[in-house]
DNA sequence: CGGATCGTTGATCAACTTCAACGGTCGTGG
DNA sequence: CCACGACCGTTGAAGTTGATCAACGATCCG
């Protein structure tokens, strides 16, 4: 259940975590287990815990006025999942997030995690990573948004994160790509052409 | 010339920065003069710096195959500009960074930032605290692009930031939300009638 | 087996872009 | 200090992209 999460961390801190630092993080989690259709997160709700996905596939998402789902993240395992803003300020959450499989999940509150962070150097060197590389995902993401078209932004998609494209349904690959599932499938259509 | 610096530190840390440390400080950054129209980055250049503005106006764009400019940030006044990803990669840029009034500017490389991160523990908070505040905005600006429409995105800046629009051309504003300028226009027109 | 969900396709519609022209303002070089 | 050119915002018309509405077949799951 456990190991997921410490090759994660042995993957993005330079050395190994000893076992005594990753009992550590062990006592600092919760696991649980969370079944397809389950939310993990309702609007309205503070998101008290950041979820490290051991296995499974989950998504976050808002819904509209008229009743349309505008999926922001999706994640599957080796990827963590929350509401970031409402996990650090503890506001009430604008979205929803729950399975889309059924999901094994590792929960720590942010209290936890910053304990953690001065504890274990690993964990630190291992936030500090994630920082980043959440910092450049999100302005390559931006960029497709602002600059790119329908098409360019699915290519891009399939490119960066082809597990995704294989994990959850089409209609939904086509709200995180802010576009309509009809839309999607007349791209794909045409690019099967191509 | 350090002062906004200094404050922008004391503001984001919890205590006050010592004078020895923000001696560390001063002697990490360069003070730049930039003026109007002058590149602080060029595509294909490596962003070894990243640069504080302590009084200015910058913005980081991109340019299609059409020349298009598709602007992806604006910066004034205590915010930071850079290409990030070059930053932290030390990759090639795909942006251009210039001066869109003349700009004071305070430049650090990477390797000196992450030298101050472990000498000065305001540092370390700033940063903190930074990297938060950057993962929130960019959440939300990813959220608007993905479930608003032009309108509702150009209402959106108007209300996070105001003073944007005061500083910067409304093609440039037009750019960054990714819409045309022809339909800026006619947005702003559009709501001063209501 | 039956209902719900999913992907597809066609037709129409709305949002936004592109192209073109014009007037105003600002900064700069003569 | 003035005149000129560049840039900026605006407006109109036409074109494109993608959304919406509707219907249908396939598949999956209970």
């Amino acid at each position: 259940m456990f190991d997921a999460l410490r090759n994660y961390i042995n993957n993005y801190a330079s050395s190994q975590i000893s076992e005594e630092d990753f009992d550590l993080v062990k006592q600092a989690f919760k696991h649980k287990k969370i079944r397809k259709r389950q939310y993990f997160l309702q609007e309205g709700d503070v998101c008290k815990y950041t979820a490290f996905i051991s296995k499974g596939a989950m998504r976050q998402y808002s819904v509209d006025e008229n009743g349309n789902e505008r999926i922001i993240r999706l994640g599957i395992e080796n990827w963590w999942m929350g509401d970031f803003e409402s996990f650090v300020m503890l506001t009430p959450s604008l979205y929803n997030i729950d399975a889309v499989e059924d999901s094994d999940i590792l929960m720590v509150t942010n209290e936890q995690m910053q304990l953690l962070r001065a504890q274990v150097p690993a964990i630190e060197a291992t936030i500090k990573v994630m920082d980043q590389n959440r910092a450049i995902a999100y302005e390559k993401r931006i960029r497709a948004s602002i600059s790119f078209s329908a098409e360019e932004r699915y290519l891009e998609l399939q490119k960066t994160y082809p597990a995704l494209l294989q994990r959850f349904p089409q209609t939904m690959i086509a709200s995180y790509l802010g576009i309509s599932p009809e839309t999607l499938s007349r791209i794909r259509k045409q690019l099967a052409v191509k």
